[in-house]
RNA sequence: GGAGAGUUGGCCGAGUGGUUGAAGGCGGCUGCCUGCUAAGCAGUUAUACGGUGAUAUAGCCGUAUCGAGGGUUCGAAUCCCUCACUCUCCGCCA
């Protein structure tokens, strides 16, 4: 969300900065200003009526304690009058207020000056690290991988729940625990991340807060209880959002607080599944365990003050790329034209891993910096001095990393030409069973 | 699922129709006093929006805000209704 004072103030930079995300966005500010004019009229001559009314009830107070009854009533017979065009004007004010309020909300972030202009496909590399591995055979895809292995089952997940929840099967399952394990020790250790464990269904509120609502409801996954899901009106009773990331819990954790002087930057860590609709996405990059309806990832966030919000995005994906070095796998990172990122960032970095079965550099993780705009929305302020003044953080969140792919360049890369995985020595202690993944012995339960 | 209690300022906690934006306390800030420390005294200390002002985000004026929404009233934290949330006890349950 964005300071109404500044979308007054500098229209055509708003403007300007904004048509860099989409067309429309500009005639949406045009409306906005339109409206807030009005709204301001309309609100000074609201607060001149209602002062008026409150002097004239003080005094019809006096006036009832000095037993003047009939001047008492004559005041009350004005404020009624009075009284009827706050009536109307409030009716007319209320609208404007939701309609403003509507366009604030549905107005992405403005774009870091910083970053590419232009529509998806317009992204810059930045950096590469790591060499992609060369293979003297045809190297497998991951979904061979399982299949040979018994690591994920994704006929027994369509019966359980549908396309898009596999199961994780043996030693696919121990293999995903260990990397959750390693990532958050890595984070709280090494990188000085406070860990949250934090609900996984959430108010509506929250969404708000991040950024998904109101715009991408359709994304995310809605819960009511049982007894409300046949009425018309859902929203009367309790509802949740499944969260489509951990960032959505996490960023609400401080939501409508003043932090008294907090020391910042504040670093949060949270593993958590994620439930995404990913509606319109069949087909897409939709095999194996690359696009699921739930999948699991480590979150990073962190809160920083403003001055300081392009320098924390470096170092909150350093944190997220330290995770792929120490695994030993090729990445490069790619900073995303305005077109293409998230509503709320202002600037993201994706890193994406190389994975040699598929020829394909895979998502693995986004680092954005969304400046003040998720501050705003969820009401996050703090003071840097006592009586100071409360004023927006910074927030920054990035993947650390998302488990299903990083699973696949996992496999892929470390695969052996019989078709087994050799895992990378900093997974050991968290497997400590066994450092090669093999097809599982005569006994095991079957994989159908 | 059943029964009850509650939701007030950074925190605790008064307050059942009229100078209550809100007593009192804690904490914070400013000053005074005290030859250390401690204590004491006085003052001050919410947020948002609008206007005015300056144009460095000071000051002044107004409005709104006592969980949310609606109602009664000239006037509501205070009365009525609806909803949300929190807590306690019982039941059920990992």
């Amino acid at each position: 969300m964005h300071d109404r004072k500044y979308l007054r103030e500098c229209p055509e930079i708003a403007r300007q900065s904004l048509a860099t995300r989409g067309e429309e966005f500009a005639r949406k500010i045009d409306r906005f200003l339109e409206i807030d004019v009005e709204r301001r009229r309309q609100q000074t001559e609201l607060d001149e009526l209602r002062s008026e009314r409150n002097s004239a009830s003080k005094e019809i107070g006096e006036l009832m304690k000095a037993g003047r009854r009939d001047e008492a009533e004559e005041r009350k017979g004005y404020t009624r009058t009075i009284n009827s065009r706050i009536e109307q004007l409030e009716a007319q004010h209320g609208m404007l207020s939701d309609e403003e309020e509507d366009i604030l909300l549905s107005l992405p972030n403005f774009p870091d000056p910083s970053i590419p202009v232009g529509p998806e496909g317009n992204q810059v590399e930045i950096k590469a690290h790591g060499d992609p591995r060369k293979f003297e055979f045809a190297a497998r895809d991951h979904m061979e991988l399982c299949q040979r292995l018994e690591l994920a089952n994704f006929e027994a997940g369509a019966r359980i729940s549908g396309s898009g929840f596999p199961v994780m099967h043996g030693n696919g399952a121990v293999l995903q625990r260990a990397l959750i394990s390693l990532m958050a020790d890595v984070h709280v250790m090494r990188h000085g991340y406070t860990e949250l464990r934090v609900p996984f269904m959430v108010h509506p509120r929250c969404p708000l807060g991040t950024g998904q609502l109101p715009k991408f409801g359709s994304e995310m996954y809605h819960v009511y209880v049982d007894k409300k899901l046949s009425e018309d009106e859902p929203e009367s009773g309790p509802h949740y959002y499944l969260i489509p990331t951990a960032e959505v819990p996490v960023v609400n954790y401080y939501r409508e607080q003043i932090l008294e002087q907090p020391s910042l930057p504040i670093k949060f860590m949270a593993y958590s599944p994620c439930w995404r609709v990913e509606a319109g996405s069949y087909g897409k990059d939709a095999k194996g365990l690359t696009r699921l309806h739930q999948f699991e990832k480590v979150e990073l966030v962190r809160i920083c003050a403003p001055e300081d919000g392009l320098a924390q995005l470096e170092e909150i994906t350093a944190d997220a790329e330290h995770i792929l070095e120490i695994l030993g796998l090729a990445y490069r990172r790619i900073v995303l034209p305005s077109g293409d990122m998230a509503f709320g960032s202002a600037k993201t970095y994706d890193l994406e891993v190389w994975c040699p079965g598929e020829q394909a550099w895979r998502e693995v993780s986004s680092a954005s910096l969304t400046t003040d705009y998720q501050a705003r929305r969820a009401s996050i302020r703090y003071r840097s001095e006592p009586g100071g003044k409360p004023q927006f953080p910074h927030l920054l969140n990035a993947s650390g990393l998302a488990l299903p792919r990083l699973m696949i360049a996992l496999l892929e890369t470390y695969q052996t030409v019989d078709g087994n995985v050799v895992l990378p020595e900093v997974l050991h202690k968290y497997m400590p069973h066994t450092s090669i993944l093999t097809p599982p012995e005569a006994g095991a339960p079957p994989m159908i």
